[in-house]
DNA sequence: TCAAAAGTGTTCTCCCTACACCCATGG
DNA sequence: CCATGGGTGTAGGGAGAACACTTTTGA
């Protein structure tokens, strides 16, 4: 029998989609899956899949981004359940959405998918289902939190220059800074250790490493701390 | 025949759930719903049911908060979707869940429910299912939004005085604010029109009365402003 | 030796904070 | 007339913004 699963009123069917996002130095990058099946197929899409009964939806977008991309243990954050009855054409989906935040050297090699690509945020594809729109909400939800979580180190390597930051800093936001205000403004918060290293090779003049100090963070947040920009 | 919508795989019921706030002038209140029937009989919890076919999540929230308490257009927000598997023992039920903001004397009148009743935040019963953790994860996002949103102005009458507005933000917040300094701040921001009115009866010298500047704030919000507290 | 990148410090201004005085009303 | 609540003004401090100089390195 193919329909099994029976109940005495209709139940939509439930996925979760995970909206990934790395930063190449330069870019915001997304990482997109290409559809091998109907409907949308050959569109991009975000990795993302059918729940199962016993699993939570953060259990199931990590399961989907894994079995998808290869990815573990990525930070990820529910921000929004798209419920248009259209908006899938097979049957009523609704979706749990999350985005996630990996470092995006650490993907490029162990990829699964092959049809999984980064592409940057400013020329995304045209996408399956309704994933513009969940894209658009992804993104303006990562520009907010910024201000109150360090969430650019999520997205850096473990080592990083001020510059770096700043950069990551600068195209999620849209905004340019003034490179020295940044940099004290970094440095008040305490959030960074000085490694003591400088990078090589560099064009010019070598640069400090950082990395994220994630014990002074946690008390940071504790205590409440916002970002101003 | 009673299971008559079958599908090839599990498909979990998707409810709604809205925590909806009020404020007395003094406190900040919610509305809950006592449950006439199992499970959890006899405890209280947030107006909500069954989302239809053919609505979305939105529209299944705003018609479970009318057919349960007789509000209509409230200022809603979709702040989290919970879906533990164990949350509901009859079944895997996840809940998509909003909170809104509404002016606490509009409804005492028009109460269908006769079963609907305001508590105050910091004295809430027993609540069914996972309802306590969603109003923990409700009342934080309050918290968050109000310095994005001017929501004061959903909790409060048409007409109020800056002391009213100061009120419901300590409320929320659970801070004190100098008189004189947050009436500066909110004078600033330019969202209150005063109304040339003062407020009677009063216990002692009568107070302006001010009404939210829509337009002003859709101004603001393309700009993005932020409020400090 | 010159250009490009990086590290660091100072001033100015504005906003937030703390605080005080005056006015209006009811008892 | 006095107590209570409401309206408004001011001085001080701290943080962000604007801005400049020095150092290092590769070409």
């Amino acid at each position: 029998m193919n329909n099994q699963f029976c109940y005495r009123y209709p139940h939509p069917a439930v996925t979760t989609d995970c909206v990934i996002f790395g930063f190449d130095g330069e870019h915001l990058q997304v990482l997109l899956i290409e559809r091998g099946i109907e409907p949308y197929k050959g569109k991009w899409a975000f990795p993302g899949g059918f729940l199962k009964m016993d699993e939570t939806a953060e259990e199931g977008a990590l399961r989907e981004l894994k079995e998808e991309t290869g990815l573990e243990g990525a930070y990820m954050e529910q921000f929004h359940t798209f419920s248009a009855p259209e908006r899938d054409p097979r049957e009523r989906v609704i979706t749990i959405a999350y985005y996630a935040l990996v470092k995006i050297q650490e993907v490029k090699g162990g990829d699964d998918a092959a049809s999984a690509r980064w592409f940057p945020l400013d020329d995304i594809p045209s996408l399956a289902f309704d994933h513009d729109y969940i894209l658009r909400m992804a993104t303006q939800r990562l520009r907010e939190q910024i201000h109150f979580q360090p969430i650019g180190f999520e997205l850096l390597p473990e080592k990083f220059t001020i510059k770096e930051l700043q950069l990551l800093y600068e195209a999620i936001l849209g905004i340019n800074f003034d490179r020295r205000n940044f940099a004290k403004k970094m440095m008040h918060l305490e959030i960074l250790t000085d490694l003591e290293e400088t990078i090589w090779p560099t064009p010019k003049r070598e640069a400090k490493l950082y990395k994220f100090n994630a014990e002074k963070y946690e008390e940071l947040k504790r205590k409440g701390f916002r970002l101003e920009f």
